[in-house]
DNA sequence: GTATGATGCCTACCGATTCTAGGCATCAAC
DNA sequence: GTTGATGCCTAGAATCGGTAGGCATCATAC
């Protein structure tokens, strides 16, 4: 039963979650379901992890909310990147890189 | 003065420490210099960190710590990779790479 | 019709881990 | 003799993701 999905280190989930608001804007389900799907289902964000994460986001100024109703006719609260977000989903892309790339030097080693 | 030091995510110091240590028995203190140059000095353990890392390590049976007396006269606390250790850390480099993989994939997403 | 699962939102609490900020000792260099 | 590097340690704060719950709506299956 597919106990393949990877847990997240912290600080990756808001890359992911201003990630997937980059490509526009989404309510909360909507994310994971993205997220899940964008990556192959690897990735599994609980929903426990992700409201609060969206409210701290929220709360930062890098994405703005609203209720409205979608196409189902269903309210759902929609998340939108705001300029900050955007600024902010560029600098922890070049810290995750920055950081894979350190890690990768470090296991190249072999003294 | 560098403040390019990146911080750690939460999950990857034991990894860290785990490659360090199986290029060979080090001492704590060793083991930061070590992550630091092979990183280029792009990553930085503090010794607030490392060591209370070093504990927990040690207590999953990952390592084993001796003291002993080092060329330079000094006592330290050296530490070595054990067989289960070695098998932790080719797991943890695996959950590494599929973690980068998945994220990777999220990244390219154009939609 | 009603039970179940998916969709949709939320909160409280737990657990793990890293960092900050201290303490302490030795030794070399200035 | 003071400072900085080397060497070990701890206590406490902060962060953040997960678990486990609650609640409502809707479509589908029985």
């Amino acid at each position: 039963m597919a106990k393949d999905k990877a847990d997240l280190l912290q600080g990756t989930l808001d890359m992911l979650i201003l990630k997937s608001l980059s490509l526009g804007e989404l309510h909360g389900y909507g994310i994971i379901q993205r997220i899940r799907q964008l990556s192959d289902e690897m990735l599994n964000v609980e929903q426990g992890s992700l409201y609060p994460a969206l409210y701290r986001i929220e709360q930062k100024g890098w994405v703005s909310a609203r209720w409205d109703i979608h196409e189902t006719g269903r309210e759902a609260k929609f998340y939108k990147l705001t300029r900050t977000g955007r600024k902010q989903l560029e600098t922890q892309e070049a810290s995750w890189d920055r950081l894979v790339l350190a890690i990768a030097k470090v296991r190249q080693a072999t003294l």
